[in-house]
Order: structure tokens, then sequence, then C-alpha cells
DNA sequence: AACGATTTCGGTATCGTTCCCGATATACCG
DNA sequence: CGGTATATCGGGAACGATACCGAAATCGTT
């Protein structure tokens, strides 16, 4: 133990480089720096910077490292008190497991990779927060990667992912994802996959979601029902389930009540934020037409209220608009939007619940595709009269 | 290699569930499930959910593993035929080093964990991308963790940190933390750690920020230039280094312009998000005598607009508002918040750099601060006249 | 031709843990 | 008391890669 030469304080030392063959350390209690002789052999046996092992805890209790292994692991065929007195020992010496050991022998990783396309809006964030509370709980690592958007990107990640040995994958494609070919290395290899949000029909993989057919639907009926006619859409790439699946649920919605589905009325963007701003100028480029536009995520509608206003059209009145995912920013602008909210926790921790029993017991079958709630949340940009 | 029966491709076959002993498959480009016998032993040991090793490349080439070894590792001391046979039975066995037997004997995980106090404003998001952009080009992979401005969460993240021996640690800290012992067994270990952002002074630890005092210093002097006199202060825990150094930014510029710093004016939240509410509504509960506000971030800055509008007082002309950090939230807001923008990439990147060179070189000392300029962007909530 | 230097490779120990198998020792039962 | 079941533990082989040491083989030099 170190102990500061001026106020003999031993806690809050630190190392601070090395003079000759002298070590320099810090005191922060004091705020003063010092030198020490280098410790002796023994202690240096003995020193701080050596991991203990089961090794070391089996030589100390002169028992051998099997039982060590065995009580650290609460095992049943091992006595009561020489557990005890092995879980002693290692809280005296310190002893962490070694994890890469650990995970060689057991070829288990103990860790799951969530890949997600983007981290701009607040929705994969709270995504990941609370997927890593789940995962974590059950004594799981996450490994938290992201394509932005980008196709090569996301086959990179999941090769690293793939290297890494993570015992299962929740991901959410790229926009630019068209085939699902690359996660085949992953079936294989017999590593489940779960994909969520951002997710493709028809590909054998379990999928997580939103209702975003009925969402979408929702929406858009809200519209009609606050008196716009003419909807409409700002959509996401065509390869995507949730640009079909937002878009049916527009189409449907249109149909159902009624009115024209005017194909110039539809917009497609990549769900970037540059793209999003194109198309906003684009739709925005010729005198309106319509009275409302219900976007497939809130980004590409608070493009379109900002510029919007930049127009000198009064959003509302005007023009209604409806987002799809509750964005931090969606609350904020004025006026504020009118959203579909995703029940985020309900999804992250499904995502988890899934893996971990599919990891657990390969018997267990995820579900083909769990579809969750969404929440119409009403504001400001989809009223007419202020 | 699976072949669909129906439409005779090979690829995008998906295992689908297993009856008895047969395997139920399933086939994306002709959307069809089938049964097939279970493959046979010999092509069973060249499944491929087996991992090839370096030992299987060895066996196949009929040399050693050292020689294998050798030849990834792209060791100089091999020749230049035998490598390239190896590297072409790797990629021909389809083979992944096993990271797990490659840190255990080398005694390094290549990893190195990020751990930031929160994910709600998208300051340390971008943050993390850039980080995990830089380190990945030096073949390093990231861990990132969140202590949800908690101490207690703080602690145990770095518990798990250092049981998965990563080689280095970029910790900003939470809004509870007061003391740094517990990252004193990473400094026993050997183990650098950089503290950014939410830093401790003199503490022997090398931290990376923005600086706060100037900025500060700068959007209190912005305020005052544009007309306001009574400017009050949202701050944050006295415990962090940045609400300490934003703190006397403002106070200094106060007293440089020879303004009345009252003490009144001047209030203090935990950086959460409920804090900053409970803050602002303490602020805004009696009748206004300060003409503008700095706040120590974003969120409270918001908050304080939005509070503020609400009762009616005309954000700009009757209040004047600055914030810090720039949050994406802050340019959609109405009237927009002038902010301190943080130079985010140049932040993240010099960790990342200060810290691998430390990991490669023990020799090499971290600079004890790295202080970066921060930039006053200007909008409508620092405007008396609209 | 003899010798040393260099290149290239193989053998083997090692990292820290888990797991399987067998060896004791004790308990139990007829 | 003999024999079988059970509890408890030790020994050693994995896991897959790296590192060190020394052995061949080749090369260059005098």
């Amino acid at each position: 133990m170190i102990k500061c030469i001026k106020c003999d304080n031993v806690s809050g030392i630190a190392k601070a480089g090395q003079i000759r063959e002298k070590q320099r350390y810090y005191c922060r209690h004091c705020d003063y720096y010092f030198t020490l002789q280098p410790s002796s052999p023994i202690s240096a046996t003995i020193s701080s910077s050596h991991h203990a092992t089961i090794l070391d805890i089996a030589k100390q209790l002169k028992v051998s490292k099997s039982t060590v292994s065995r009580a650290l692991r609460n095992s049943n065929d091992i006595n009561e008190e020489t557990r005890d007195a092995v879980l002693k020992m290692a809280r005296k010496l310190n002893y962490v497991p070694n994890y890469f050991a650990s995970s060689l022998v057991r070829r288990k990783s103990y860790s799951i990779g969530i890949v997600v396309p983007e981290l701009i809006t607040n929705f994969f964030p709270q995504f990941i927060i609370i997927a890593q509370k789940a995962a974590a709980l059950a004594g799981y690592e996450v490994v938290i990667c992201h394509s932005n958007e980008s196709f090569s990107n996301e086959m990179e990640v999941l090769k690293r992912l793939f290297a890494y040995q993570v015992d299962g994958i929740i991901l959410s494609l790229s926009s630019e994802t068209k085939s699902l070919e690359h996660l085949q290395v992953f079936q294989d290899a017999g590593i489940p996959l779960i994909l969520f949000n951002r997710v493709k029909n028809r590909t054998g993989f379990p999928k997580v979601m939103a209702d975003d057919y009925h969402g979408a639907f929702t929406g858009v009926e809200h519209l009609i029902k606050n008196g716009y006619r003419k909807i409409g859409h700002i959509g996401g790439p065509k390869n995507l389930q949730i640009s079909k699946d937002r878009f049916r649920g527009y189409s449907d919605a249109i149909n159902n009540y009624g009115l024209e589905l005017n194909h110039n009325w539809i917009y497609y963007h990549d769900l970037t934020t540059n793209g999003a701003k194109k198309c906003v100028q684009a739709l925005l480029e010729n005198p309106l037409e319509m009275d409302a536009v219900f976007a497939i995520n809130d980004p590409a509608a608070i493009q379109l209220i900002i510029e919007a206003k930049m127009k000198g059209i009064r959003v509302g009145p005007d023009l209604g608009i409806v987002g799809f995912s509750n964005d931090s920013r969606s609350e904020i602008i004025e006026p504020s939007l009118t959203t579909l909210e995703q029940p985020l926790e309900k999804m992250a921790e499904t995502c988890i619940h899934l893996l971990l029993n599919k990891i657990n017991d390969p018997k267990f079958i995820i579900p083909n595709s769990t579809v969750l709630k969404t929440t119409l949340i009403e504001r400001c940009s989809s009223r007419k009269t202020p």
C-alpha cells in the first residue's frame, strides 16, 4: 500500500509517470507529487496490478482449482463450508473472473449485439438504454453498433459481431439494405437473430415491431376526421417493410373514407437528414395542392414543418401534418407535431427476452412476428383551428 | 450446401426448426418450407457451424499452427509464399480468429470502454459515433455504457468494464459523482483512463473538455452586448467541474462589464429532465426580475423557453436566453436557442488518440488537460428586437 | 570448404477457466 | 460387516491463440 509522504493518506494515491527506476506518485488529498523507491520483489508478487486467479485462491486454501471453480459457479456438489471459504478468499484477493478464459472454454460470449441504423433521433438510444438494462439483469453484455444507414457499414459491423462471437443479435436494418443474404452466416452458425423496427417480411428471421399499418391508418384517419381531404405522403425506401406497411395504412385509410389517392402527392426519401430536406423541398416547390401530409417518420415531418413555415404556409390550418415515432423534437417544435408513439420499452424488452430464451434453450421457437400497439399523440400540427 | 427442393437455389436457405430428426428449412426465394434428412457424419464434420481454427488451416497445408499464426499476424519471419497460401486457405475455410483465445494469451482485450451519463441529448450519441469510428480504425472495439446520472450505476458499469478487461476507459462523470476514489482500481491496474466533458480537476486523471469558462464568458458577454443587464444563471451540481467553470465564466463576464451579480438569480439543478423542470418552475414562480438567463446546458434552457412562453413571457424581448452544447432541439424550438457549440468531433478523436497512444506506449504521457474551443451559435433567444 | 549469419519453421508451454472422470470418504441398508 | 449409494473433491484435458526457443535450411564471406 502506498502512503502519501505528506498527509499519510493511503487512498487517493495515483501513479504519475516514472523517473529512472523510481515511481512517481500523486496524492489527491493534498495535491502533492512525490517519488518512492520501487517496491521490493516480495510485495511485487502480490502487487495489485496482478489479477488474482482461481489458482491463487486454490493455493491459499490448499484445495484444487476445480473446487474453487465449483464454489464460484455455485455448483451443487460442493461442501457449504468450503464454498464459503472460497467466496471469502475471493473477496479478500479481489478476484474478478477472467471473462476471456471463461468464454473460450464455454464457447459462449455472454454478450449480444445490437445494430441500429442511426443515433440522430432518440428512438434508438432509448431502445438501447432499455435493452441494455434488461440484458444486464440476465448477466449479458451488450455490444452496440450502428450502420449509419449504410449497407456496407451494416455488413462490416455484423462481421465484427460475428468475430466477437456474440450469442445473439438484435438488428434494425439500414435504409440501404435490400437483401438479407448477409445474415445467412448467423443462421448457419446457429446464432439467433431478431429484426426490430426496420424489419423485412418473409425472410425466416423473427421480427419485433410496432403495428406500422394500424399506426399509419390511425394517423391518416385522424387527419380525415379533423377535416383534411387532400392528404399526401412522405415515404421511405421501398425496400423497407416499414415503408410498405405505413404506406398501406395510409392508402387504406384514404380509400376507406372514399378519398382520392393522388400519386403526385406521394414523395419518397432515404430516411437521412439530407434526404428528408431534399424531399420536403421538392414537395413544396410548386403551389401546394394538398391540405395534409402523413410522414413516415418525425424527422421528415419536422423538416416539413420548418420549410412550410418558411414558405408562409400555416401548419395546421393550411397543412395538417402527422409524423411517426414521437421524437423528442416533435413536442418542442411549433406547432407541436402530432405523431404515433412506438412502445419503445416493450419493444426493447421483448427483443431481449425472446433472444435470451432462444439462447438458453435452442428448442425455443421465437414467434415469427411480434407486433406491438402504437399510440396516437394528438398535438397541434393536425388541428385546422388553433 | 443445402439446396431448395423447389427452386434449386443454394443461397437464402434458412433453418426453420426441427421435426423429429429431420431438419426443416425455409427458402427465401420461393417462400417455401421443406424438410431434409440430417446431413451425413462426414459432411457434419465440415459443418459450417464449426468455426475453423488455425489448426484446421495448419492441417490442410501440412504446416504447424505457429506458422499459420505468424502468417495471419503478418509477422516478418515467414516466407511470402507460405503466407499467401495460409491467407488463401483462411479465406477458403471462412476463418475468423477467436477473439477470446487471442485476448487470453495476449492479456489485452483490444477494446476500450466509454461511459456516458445520459443519452437523452444528442451530444453523447454523436460523441460515441465518432469515437467508435476512430477506435475501429485502430482495430479497437468500443464498449458503451451509461450511468443514467447515477453514481451507483457508474460504479457498476465501471466494475463490469474492469472485469471485461478493457485496455482503456473514456469517462464522463455522472451528476452525482463527488469523489473519484472508485477509479483508483484502474490506476492501480495500469489501465489508462481519460475524463471528458464531465471532468474533475486535480485528480491525477487526464481530461479532455471544451473551454467551459470561455464559452460561458462568451455567452454572457453576448447577452450583455445585446442589451441585457440583469442576467441570471441556471447551474448544475456544484461537485462537477463544468458547473464551476461555466459559473466562473458567467460571473467573470458579469463583473467584467460592471454589472451586478445577484445571488437570488442563480438556480441549480441536477442535470436531469425532471430537475430542470423543477428548477425552471422555481425560477419563474415570482414576478421576473431578470431580463436574461445563461443556462449551463440546452435542456435547461429549452425547458426555460417552454415554461416562459406558457407564462406569457416573450423569450428574446423580455427574457434573453443562452444555452450550452447545441442540442438538436435548440434549432427547432421557437424562438431558436442561442447556444455554445462544443467541438464534438475533435473531442472524441482526441480522447481516442490520446488513449490509444497511452495503451500502445505506456511511456507516453497524456497531457493533464486538453481544452478545446467552443463556438457561439447566435439564434433568436438572445435578441431583444425580433 | 568452413564457418557464422540469416531466414524460416516446428515444438511446446502458456493464458485462466470449465468440464469430465475417477478417487476417496462417508452414509446407509439389509 | 459387506456392499452399494451419495457427497465431495482432485487431476488433467480441453478451449484457440501467441510467444519463446531452438532446429533446419539457406546464404554470404573469407
